[in-house]
DNA sequence: AACATACTTGACTGTTTGGTCAATAATAGG
DNA sequence: CCTATTATTGACCAAACAGTCAAGTATGTT
């Protein structure tokens, strides 16, 4: 009946991620968004709206991609509470030598610049945010020591910024293992 | 021999971090500080220079002043090391009710939007975080636990992400009392 | 093959951006 | 009081911004 998209859609939600992960909203322009994407001003608005939706999808996609990855380690049941956590923790290690590490946490990053008054935006984040709290919750169940989620989700984003900062891996190391310390003593 | 000055230098640099602890850099449009510091764009540019020369004026006021007023707690030899890293906690608790407080952590909010090419306003950040990286390590001399000092850190500036993010007075206790506990046993 | 339909394109719009500058105003020193 | 010097102002600029749209293009259905 009509012509057919030419782009994936999947690869562009990528692209948006990525775009926006890096530069932020307001730091990225149309063209940065139309580089990276490969697609057309006009045919990102037919597809799925205006900037601030196109923010919306990158969030989106970084909660179902990248937090997902977080949240499905710390709901692993095969592993200890200790492994899960020392798991969340060293990504933050190897976030280090990784270009999206470097980019740092994109829930972070939106939370840093969000505008007081968006607030989908600030849902759309605390959403993410309070998943990985609650995986965090999960994982620390088994050992009784629930009351620490809030603390470990604090010490993961900080990591997550210090990275972004330009701290190096002996740094990120130490906060791992100051974190993995008090779940042993307890 | 000449025209006086109109302006207190002190009340516009306060101004300028206050622009931009709330906007961002590219949140922040020069309308936006000729609103805030009651000057034309003419004046600025004359006394200060640039929109980037603004920026780093209102991060080094930040540094003198806010990161300062932690670092004299921490460096405080009256204290205890244990209620010098709660009174540091603390004062992220007391964010969840201030205005400034709920603009989250200067360093932060610039670390997360740092252009990776921006190599001047990095450094401005690393110096003032390792500032403050420095008084931790100090108040924890006296109890011989310096191994805990970058794990504090990211403690700190993942609580003042949290209360960025909306988490409420009772999530940065949490936090707080993690920390805290941290140091008793050991 | 023809058509209806949906996708793509890039030129276009009005606004806002950071930055400049000539004109004007105020003051301290002579 | 005059003048050299500095501060202030707001109009002005080119560039970049987000967003629109009419025209052109490709495709599935008939």
């Amino acid at each position: 009946m009509a012509r057919t998209r030419e782009f994936d859609e999947d690869i562009v939600k990528d692209a948006l991620r990525d775009v926006f992960w890096q530069g932020g909203y307001d730091g990225t322009s149309y063209s940065d968004i139309m580089k990276a994407t490969g697609l057309q001003k006009g045919s990102l608005y037919a597809a799925f709206g205006d900037k601030r939706a196109l923010y919306q999808i990158a969030l989106q996609r970084y909660n179902e991609q990248d937090v997902s990855a977080g949240v499905k380690m710390l709901r692993d049941e095969n592993l200890s509470s200790e492994e899960r956590i020392t798991l969340l923790m060293d990504s933050t290690v190897q976030g280090t030598k990784s270009k999206t590490g470097r980019w740092g946490c994109l829930l972070c990053n939106a939370a840093s610049e969000a505008a007081p008054t968006d607030k989908a935006v600030e849902t759309t984040i605390k959403a993410s945010m309070d998943r990985l709290h609650d995986a965090i919750d999960f994982a620390l169940k088994p050992i009784g020591q629930s009351h620490a989620t809030d603390y470990i989700l604090a010490s993961y984003f900080g990591a997550r910024t210090l990275v972004k900062a330009g701290y190096n891996e002996t740094a990120l190391k130490a906060v791992r293992d100051g974190v993995i310390k008090t779940l042993q003593r307890s």
